[in-house]
DNA sequence: ATTTTGCGAAACCAATTGGTTGCGCGTATA
DNA sequence: TATACGCGCAACCAATTGGTTTCGCAAAAT
């Protein structure tokens, strides 16, 4: 199936894990002690993070850490631009209206 | 169900409609037209926009219109803050080493 | 060499999904 | 009033989901 990185976060486990190894990279294992669910479970959430790249695993010895590949945390930053220069519109809108307000007074 | 706006911006039909209708509210109808789906398809996924609050109605005559409630994208914004702190922090330590390596040199 | 450990893949289940078709309600238009 | 249209709801289907349990493999420890 077709995945993005808007699926990958769609799920709050997976947001949880995606916070969770920004700030260190870990084993699955580790992983699933943060949470209340098992190991598997979290190796398929690892899975589908790992199909639309937002993570990579390093090898160290017999362990596999898990670490999150900020750059592509950035698409989903690149995606609200739209929407940011709308906000930001309306700001400058109502910052204007409050203007004309204070001036007709 | 649980629903969050993670989950509703999860499906690429919705976030063409999000996108859509950020620039012009329209009806359920109008909205069917835009992509080679149904009107009862496009219903669906309005509930589900409407469940987590991204969007709102305002009729008009015997129309629904449709419109985004910008407000509410900010939460992903917000969310996406705690990764942009870090993609900063690297950003200025890779400048750092740049500079270390030219003086260096 | 044997045992233990961590890991991922496969099989399976219950729940949810997007899509369709069909129905009934309410509002304009004739 | 009668007709046509737009809308949402309910029922249904195929596909996908998160989760579990089970299994086999490979690396470390004994």
């Amino acid at each position: 199936m077709r995945r993005d990185i808007f699926q990958a976060i769609a799920d709050p486990t997976r947001r949880a894990i995606i916070a969770l190894i920004a700030v260190q990279a870990m084993t699955p294992n580790a992983i699933a002690e943060h949470f209340d669910t098992t190991r598997q479970a979290v190796s398929k959430h690892l899975k589908i993070l790992s199909e639309c790249d937002l993570i990579k695993q390093e090898q160290q010895g017999r362990e596999i850490y898990y670490l999150l590949e900020i750059e592509k945390m950035k698409e989903i930053d690149k995606w609200l631009e739209q929407f940011r220069k709308i906000w930001e519109t309306r700001f400058e809108q109502l910052d204007q209206l409050l203007a004309t307000l204070k001036k007709n007074k």
